[in-house]
DNA sequence: CGCATGGCCCTTA
DNA sequence: TTAAGGGCCATGC
């Protein structure tokens, strides 16, 4: 660890007057100083934020959003946060309003920049983390779609087993992940919490359910010759009349089906 | 059609 | 270094 990257704190408390005018806000309770820690590097910060699953604790470091903590206890999180990342966390009143901003427009589905701060990670577990976040707010994906999408066709188990270590759950929406066969698979937070977050995110769990029993995998309009994931947005607008529906991508193919462009639910062969 | 089983790949102890 | 096990999948009754 070099000088530049650990100053001591009077080093660090004499940048923050001459960056921010700090002096001022050292004073006031519950005032800038940890946000300006964050943004210098010396330290990453949490607030709280409530979500369809309760009470989050949200962390972040100056690259990204590095953690999502379940729940309102500080203690447990900044230990476990400090023990997994190595790097000290402090608490902050709220959010930066840009962030907080652009954490809300996400999980309303809307478009928002977010910063992620995947370091620490394996490159298979980055490059999972990465795709999932391609999936859309109400569109689901199977974990072999995952394996395929990173040109690892073979890690689909492996792939679940990065999903289930994210550690930014919600905001790196690892729940719109789901089984081959239509069941909703496991989650960090439990499988019924994953159907409650994919239910408020508008996905017909039930319909899907009923679909998946009788093996239907893939929706398909006769008019575009497409076949589709049932939760891709182009699928939705497939109307009664002109719906076709295929038990597997090989029986779509048969049919002259080629694979939708958006959702990509095989390679077009 | 529901269930069990072997197989696969990555991470960790 | 190695082996065990996990948010899975395709197959075979």
């Amino acid at each position: 660890m070099t000088e530049r990257h650990d100053p001591t704190p009077s080093t660090a408390r004499a940048l923050l007057r001459d960056l921010h005018g700090a002096s001022r806000q050292e004073r006031a309770p519950g005032g800038l100083l940890p946000t300006v820690l964050v943004e210098l590097g010396l330290a990453d910060g949490y607030f709280p934020f409530t979500s369809v699953l309760g009470p989050l604790l949200i962390a972040y470091s100056r690259v990204g959003l590095t953690a999502v903590w379940r729940g309102t206890d500080p203690e447990a999180f900044v230990a476990a946060y400090e023990q997994r990342r190595g790097r000290s966390l402090r608490a902050l009143p709220a959010a930066p309003p840009e962030l907080d901003a652009a954490i809300a427009r996400r999980l309303r589905g809307e478009r928002a920049t977010l910063r992620f701060d995947l370091g620490g990670l394996s490159d298979f577990e980055r490059a999972t983390l990465e795709k999932a976040t391609e999936i859309p707010r109400g569109e689901l994906r199977p974990y072999a779609w995952i394996a395929r999408e990173i040109g690892r066709s073979g890690a689909v188990r492996a792939v679940g087993s990065a999903l289930g270590r994210n550690p930014i759950p919600l905001l790196i929406p690892c729940h719109r992940i789901v089984r081959s066969d239509g069941r909703v698979g496991d989650y960090v937070f439990g499988t019924a919490d994953k159907e409650t977050v994919l239910r408020a995110e508008g996905v017909a769990l039930d319909a899907l359910a009923v679909e998946a029993r009788a093996r239907i995998r893939y929706h398909a309009s006769d008019t575009t010759g497409i076949y589709c994931f049932p939760t891709c947005h182009h699928a939705r607008r497939i109307t009664a009349p002109h719906l076709v529906t295929f038990p597997s991508d090989a029986a779509a193919q048969a049919a002259g089906y080629r694979p939708c462009k958006s959702c990509r639910p095989a390679i077009a062969s």
